[in-house]
Order: structure tokens, then sequence, then C-alpha cells
DNA sequence: ATAGTTGTAATATATCATATTACAACTAAG
DNA sequence: CTTAGTTGTAATATGATATATTACAACTAT
């Protein structure tokens, strides 16, 4: 069980609309091309990144632009624009139909349930510690020590 | 995207068996009937809780035991040992096809890579803070309050 | 006008979790 | 030692969901 791709796909879009800004145009096709997925998978992400005020695209204007500064945007932005993880139901799942009848199954909830919220905000906490300008800047320095 | 159940039954499987110890025979058909799920998926995830080291059982014989305290066991080791999440490939899934011919699809996990390990361990860090005897003490304590 | 791009719906495919069926291996009780 | 009942596990089915693909109207910029 793993959290999907979007949202790495997410991070690489931001990183290489910022990178090729003055370079290349960088449509969903040319995103495609260095993520290595379908041109439909970059635009929804982009869709759900512009919905979540990170980044700017709009029909027939080619290429998107951020909307706001790197050090602005932090993973856990990106984390949640992509919705990996559904908001209402969190990260973990759990069995859905345990037995009421059962002083165990109708009270367990009340003890785990806590913890697994804790767990999860712990996550969410470390990927605000990090913010896209970060990723960015790392990206392009393991770019210059290619040349070496 | 969600963590898979297995994780939240076998935390309810290990509190059933400490819970019913000594009034009924806890047995995989009445885990099953407890936690709300076939009985086939309680046998195997006693199966990783057996392999794991966390409880007892064998063929043929009935019902499950504990292989430990339950101050020894925390929400970490019933997470590891259900699988939820494949060892190798981590908590989140990095898309899998970075183009290595352009620089940022060749370089970007250098720079988030690690920013997902850290994530993936504050959550792990915050599994290995509670004992299931927190979580079995709390419940038979929620049981208890059912009565007033 | 035209060429090219985006947003989005619809559909297909792949993957994986859970459910179910089936049964040999085994235990315990009589 | 026979029998009823349980476990471990394989095989298969079902269901849910993520990603891939096709298609096209809406739109922009030239």
């Amino acid at each position: 069980m793993q959290i999907g791709s979007r949202f790495t796909i997410g991070v690489h879009i931001i990183t290489a609309i910022d990178y090729f800004k003055d370079m290349d145009r960088v449509n969903s096709e040319f995103l495609a091309g260095s993520i290595g997925v379908n041109p439909v998978i970059v635009r929804t992400v982009i869709s759900s990144l512009r919905e979540a005020g990170i980044v700017q695209s709009r029909r027939g204007s080619s290429g998107a632009e951020l909307a706001r500064p790197l050090d602005g945007i932090t993973l856990y932005d990106v984390y949640k624009a992509v919705h990996s993880v559904d908001e209402a139901e969190g990260l973990f799942h759990f069995h859905e139909q345990p037995n009421p009848d059962c002083p165990v199954g109708r009270n367990i909830h009340k003890a785990l349930n806590p913890r697994l919220a804790n767990a999860q905000e712990a996550l969410e906490d470390e990927l605000r510690c990090t913010t896209l300008a970060e990723i960015v800047e790392e990206t392009r320095q393991a770019i210059q020590n290619e040349l070496h």
C-alpha cells in the first residue's frame, strides 16, 4: 500500500516549471516527457495544483507558471493539493464493520483513532518542513555536480 | 489512497485475544465476527503476526495467544508485521520513469527522496510511541464507561 | 482563420486489497 | 484411534482505485 505517485509528479512539475521557465515552452507534453507519464495525467495534476493556488494555467494558453514564490509552497501543500489521501477518510483505512454487538468491536476505535490521527499528523508536519524552494535548489545543485 | 485495513485488523485481533482470553474460545471465526471480515483474512493477519513473534497459533489447535506481553508490542510492530507497506518501496510511490535525458528528471529524486524518507520515519516513530497495552487498557475503560 | 494547447469527460487497463472457496494438515477430545 | 473441528494456505473471484488512453470542445495567440 503506497501513497500514489501524483504527489511526486506534482513536485516534479513545479520543479520543472521553475527550472525550464526561461529555456523551453513548458507545456503538458514537455512535462510528460520529463516525468515519464501521460500528458493527461500532467494536466490533471496541474488542475489540482491550480485549484490550490500553486500554479497558473488556462485553456489554449501554452505552459504553466507558478502562482506564488517557491518558498511559499511546502511539500504538504502539494500533497494536499493532489489529494493523494482523502481528507475525510484519513491516511489509515480502519476496517469498516466492527461488530457493534461486541464490546471490543464497538469500542476499539475510541482507543485507536487518536493514535492514527497523531501518526498522520506527524507525517504531515514533516512534509510542512520542506519548501519547494529547497527542492528546486538541491535539484539545481545536483545538476551542477553532474558536470564534475 | 490509504494504508490497508489489515493494520487496524491486526490491532483488533490482539486486543480481542487479550480481552476474551478467559471468556471465550478466540478462534478465527469468533474474531472474524467481532471484526466484521472474512475468517480467512483473520487467519492471514494472524499468520503475519505469528511470523513477527507477536502471537502464537498452530494448525488444528483452536485459538491464538499472545507471544509476548502487551507492553512489549507497539503499533509500529503490528504495522510492520502485516506489511501494509512494502519495506523496499517505501510509503510514497515515486513515479517510476523520470526521463534520464532530462536534468530535472534524473536529479529530482536526490532532493526529494530524503524528505519522503523523513516523513515516513516521522509516521513510524509516532506509531512506536503507543503500546498495545495502552490500546487494550483504553478499550477496557471505554467498555466500562458504557455502563453509565 | 489557423495551428496548437488546455480542461475534462469517458473509457480502458493494471494493480492490489479483500472476499470466498476449498482442502490438506493437524489437534484435541472422547 | 476415530472423529469433529480448526488452522494454514493456495487458488480464484470480486471490487476499488490509480494510471493510461482516446477524444474533443473551449480557448489562445499568431
